[in-house]
DNA sequence: GCCCATAGGTAGACTGGTCTAACTACCACC
DNA sequence: GGTGGTAGTTAGACCAGTCTACCTATGGGC
């Protein structure tokens, strides 16, 4: 065999940690395709990694599905930090919450959108998954951001203003919900609109 | 053999067409499980019925799945044409459009709310997805339904009332979809009073 | 009133494939 | 020399879909 010479694959890699490869391909084939229909072997070839190495960083494929979970809300998270600590007002602040979404959805994924990923996830979670409690976590801090903001455009009205909240956490669920069906962002542009008017009668 | 009396398997069942019944199986076990997630055996077995039975009906688990869609659709649009006959004004026929929605989560799923199926089914699809497209035009169908009892309420204003019919879409989109997460129908009838404040205000 | 062809049902084995998960054995580099 | 990577194999479950073989109800011709 001779073999000691040249070993054929390791051509001056980089050498990024596995777990990072794998979560980023992950990521990109649970949200392309879904999570039931993505296999194990597909997220090790797309990552270019060996099965142990995810085995080695993953006790299962439900904690790769978990890890993934949370790399979206923190992903999500940072474009909203981003965002609102461009914004001047507190309307601008509302509006951010909006962008932070657009944000999420040209960016992340350009190639191919699909509507929030987090959604699409719960979609495939039976009714009282741990993933499921995840992403209901997940919108609920959406809202109480939004009402956080709101709370600055209406002090002292408590009701009103988490009403308004929640009117607009609807409206921003919908328009990025119909954005994923349609397949662009004129719904999540659309749905901006719709709220500043909504801000701009107050 | 003397085989003519008592024959085991046939105690006087009402003999209901085998599609019949593996569509509503198929419908509670999608639903609730998903479709990649509910195998051809299960659905057979749900149903009572051959599995051959399912393959004279239907030419592939993807027609089945396509008949689905198809159920949830109609089943709707029976729900809405009821409410939407009881109503007496504008203001209420829009609303109607609201309240045929809960009744779909409170009727159709009374045990297991999750949400919208169609969304649920479309959230699993690929993106170029025939049943994708489907929904899709359920959802442009619910929105032209609005716009047109929103018309009525804005004669002449054609532009505003295409928005104020999208602002709505969205809105009841947004409640049904945080209602799946939450898992009862509070979002869905948030978002019904949030609706009538909006129009309320015209 | 009887007979039998036929349509549509049942049960279940079987094919070829994919899935998760676990294993061994080797290798490179620090 | 040990850690953490590699490739490849295996087990066992499940998948969609096909097929054989048998059963039963209906209805038309006679």
């Amino acid at each position: 065999m001779a073999a000691h010479d040249t070993p054929p694959h390791a051509p001056a890699m980089p050498k990024r940690p596995a777990r990072a490869l794998l979560l980023e391909a992950a990521s990109r084939l649970f949200y392309a395709h879904g999570m039931g229909a993505t296999g194990i072997d597909t997220i090790t070839a797309e990552a270019g990694v060996a099965k142990k190495s995810l085995y080695n960083n993953f006790a299962s494929k439900a904690e790769l599905v978990g890890a993934y979970l949370e790399a979206r809300h923190q992903e999500w998270l940072g474009l909203y930090r981003r965002r609102v600590a461009g914004a001047r007002t507190p309307y601008d602040r509302v509006l951010a919450v909006f962008d932070a979404y657009a944000d999420h959805a040209n960016v992340a994924y350009q190639h191919g959108f699909r509507g929030c990923g987090l959604l699409n996830a719960a979609a495939e979670l039976p009714a009282g998954a741990p993933g499921r409690v995840a992403v209901r976590k997940h919108k609920e801090e959406v809202e109480e951001l939004l009402a956080g903001h709101v709370a600055e455009l209406l002090p002292g009205e408590d009701e009103r203003a988490a009403g308004l909240a929640r009117h607009l956490a609807f409206l921003l669920e919908g328009a990025m919900t119909r954005a994923g069906l349609e397949g662009n962002d004129q719904c999540l542009k659309d749905g901006r609109v719709i709220a500043g008017r909504l801000l701009a009668e107050l």
